[in-house]
DNA sequence: GTCAATGCAAACTCTTTGCAATCTG
DNA sequence: CAGATTGCAAAGAGTTTGCATTGAC
């Protein structure tokens, strides 16, 4: 699988749109770590998107792209799986259940539902392995952070 | 929010049971460890479950639970949030979409299903946040890793 | 031209490994 | 008791920071 030509140029053309609003500068290398990422659909991690911006600017450098992710993030022009910044968090709690993730601090509540529990995955996904669990993740600002609020 | 006394005596004897099956040791720093993990709603991460189990076992050293993590996480006696080992994975696919995640490697594959598109959250999970995106996520051993399978 | 963004190098934090000592089953 | 598991110490990754230089707007 790969993503189609059409799909990159709009995913471009709606970072660089959405990038311009929030005022901060395109540079060469913000432009090809996103095109990095967007290219994918593999969900690269660091040392990727490193490896792969260095075949086209070999001079930059790992703490650039580092900044630039979290910039992204920050911005909400990316988004990442999982807790940011690479924090494993555990769960002890094998029954069904559901996540709210908090996509600032990473703080993870868990939920119930009925209706959830019995969601049934398409078959277009038993191409790509068994599936053994099914959860939703809810993703948003969780209280705590949205009342630490800075720029905009 | 706090695990209930009963539920955590649950949580316990289940991973006894499992771990038992499994083959392993019971020894002490692995059931605190379990214990530290099951008891907290908050899903921590190994800094904070290391300091937990400091407090009953002050000998534990942090290189036991980093390996005790990953085997319960091997034998599918706990699980993790996002992927594992603390990769943070990017991605740039801002429509709605929703992934195939694989407990074993990390690799995650976007899928489309515009019925998940349209899941409303639980009225319950609004005391935890504002959601913005909610993201279907199936969990599975994918083909890869299945083929390379070892002990049962 | 100005100020944000980059590159470099060094510091820092997180995670893993080898090995002798210890403990579980 | 045997073999898995632990603790220690040291190495190896991965990530962050300060500062002079560069480049986008």
């Amino acid at each position: 699988m790969k993503v189609s030509p059409e799909e990159l140029k709009h995913r471009l053309n709606q970072f660089k749109e959405s990038a311009k609003q929030s005022g901060i500068k395109l540079t060469h290398q913000r432009i090809e770590i996103f095109k990095e990422i967007a290219k994918s659909t593999t969900h690269p991690d660091v040392a990727t998107i490193y490896k792969g911006v260095r075949k086209r600017i070999p001079s930059v450098s790992l703490d650039t792209v580092y900044r630039t992710l979290w910039t992204f993030l920050d911005l909400r022009l990316i988004t990442s799986l999982g807790p940011n910044r690479g924090k494993t968090r555990f769960d002890a709690n094998m029954k069904p259940h559901h996540h709210f993730e908090c996509i600032k601090c990473s703080k993870t509540y868990d939920f119930y539902s009925k209706e959830f529990d019995q969601i049934i995955i398409p078959d277009s996904v038993i191409t790509m392995g068994n599936v053994n669990k099914v959860q939703v993740v809810a993703k948003g600002l969780c209280f705590q952070c949205s009342k630490i609020k800075e720029k905009t």
